[in-house]
DNA sequence: CGCGGGTTTGAATGAGTTCAATCACGGTGG
DNA sequence: CCACCGTGATTGAACTCATTCAAACCCGCG
């Protein structure tokens, strides 16, 4: 629960009463072990996940084989919202380590943000800001080159885990439990490919993925290549519903 | 207004008073030529937009002028909700086309759907479609070759807007009001590779792409060509609510 | 008739894939 | 303590899909 509140705090204004709200609404506690099942493809969505710990992959198969990961889920993350309509999932969601995630009910969950328009406005922030991470991932397949992507993706996944840690996380220094195939799979490249990119940016001093780990060598140099900017994250607005006034210009 | 009512009906169960507050909903018409900036990047949203005529792209710049589309908004679409916590944009939309838009302020689309639970599932089921098509975007790009991208967006491109034309429109042909070049910036691809491709579809007998339209040659080879399968549109569930009693599984 | 936007074609190049072999590392069992 | 195994990572060589650059083409329009 704490990455969560840590994240939503950081965008609006939360306060005590609207913590207890969402800490008090029912839920279990689901524990996975890693490369565990957790939504099928057309199952239907009746519960809203929050990730507590561990990471998630949310991915879309080919019949033939082929993979896509459509993101990664971190510690702090929600989803489906989709589940307030009793949507079908139209893809999977599995465990890439150790998980554990807080259940709670597609009905429980609307009856509170419904009586809670600060909570209402910070999961709806998640979701602006999820839909915003996919827009992203979009750009990086379309229009960038292998070693932009690898590059990409390793500064939005150590931005995202700073607003999930309090800033407490070593921002040189990203924990990555995740194999090169899921990171080909995610960027649409091949194994291979990822696996000599990653050298490459190791030898030109920039970013060294080994041992399950991501370490920044050279922050400016790799944002310079990847052309990362970050407003993309929505991380420096504060969000509140709209008052009753109207828009200032056409 | 038509297409999106169309679109809505078809989702959930809109009943006259429904349709009636949506279309009493206060709004400003705004006609624009083709090839206008509507929403530019870091733009404050307040308002919703509603798309009555014509096409829109949603797309991103990088600083070299590379550019990647997004998705295409067709009649009948609705964006950005995100308005509704005032985010800013990350993107730029613009014109395809001559379009008519309808805009109606954040504030009293917000009043509108809170009080009205039919009104706010379909546009939820509207948001939670598009974030699907998004999805898709991802898996065309990321894993599948220039043959598959391009019939695969096709047929999309054809059901999406029997979406909203009540099944008038012949699905055998489909107005394409895009340059290569668009295309291109969509599918991750180079203009002239583009243009080799869909030559290649034309002679295969598969689809023809000329003259501002796409026309379909042979739909089940196309279908089996692109791996298309529309769950991800959720067009054949019927969205609602949850009520109170509690899920059927674990 | 010539101009211009968009499209097509050709040839050379290049980024990324594929297949297969090798390596590194951490068990596990003898 | 070491041989054996399995998983994941790396390397090399051949290949392929897509890009790039440049030229030609098409067609509607002034």
């Amino acid at each position: 629960m704490l990455p969560m509140i840590e994240r939503l705090q950081r965008f609006s204004q939360l306060d005590r009463a609207d913590l207890d709200a969402l800490k008090r609404l029912p839920h279990r506690i689901r524990e996975t072990s890693a490369h565990e099942e957790i939504i099928a493809t057309g199952q239907k969505l009746d519960r809203v996940f929050i990730v507590e710990s561990g990471w998630l992959i949310r991915s879309r198969l080919l019949d033939d084989g082929r993979r896509q990961i459509l993101n990664f889920m971190l510690p702090g993350d929600c989803f489906d919202l989709q589940c307030l309509v009793r949507a079908r999932a139209d893809h999977t969601v599995t465990s890439a380590t150790l998980a554990r995630l807080r259940m709670i009910s597609a009905s429980e969950f609307l009856d509170c943000v419904r009586d809670n328009a600060n909570l209402a406005t910070a999961f709806w922030w998640a979701a602006v800001q999820e839909e915003s991470i996919l827009r992203e991932q979009i750009v990086r397949l379309g229009r960038r080159t292998a070693r932009e992507r690898i590059a990409h993706m390793m500064l939005e996944l150590i931005r995202r885990r700073r607003l999930a840690t309090a800033g407490t996380a070593n921002d040189e220094l990203l924990k990555l439990p995740v194999t090169r195939e899921m990171i080909a799979d995610a960027l649409g490249l091949s194994e291979v490919h990822v696996s000599r990119t990653t050298s490459f940016l190791r030898q030109a001093g920039l970013l060294d993925v080994s041992n399950g780990t991501a370490k920044v060598l050279d922050l400016k140099g790799l944002m310079r290549l990847a052309d990362f900017d970050e407003t993309y994250l929505h991380v420096d607005e504060k969000f509140r519903l709209p008052g009753r006034e109207h828009a200032e210009s056409a």
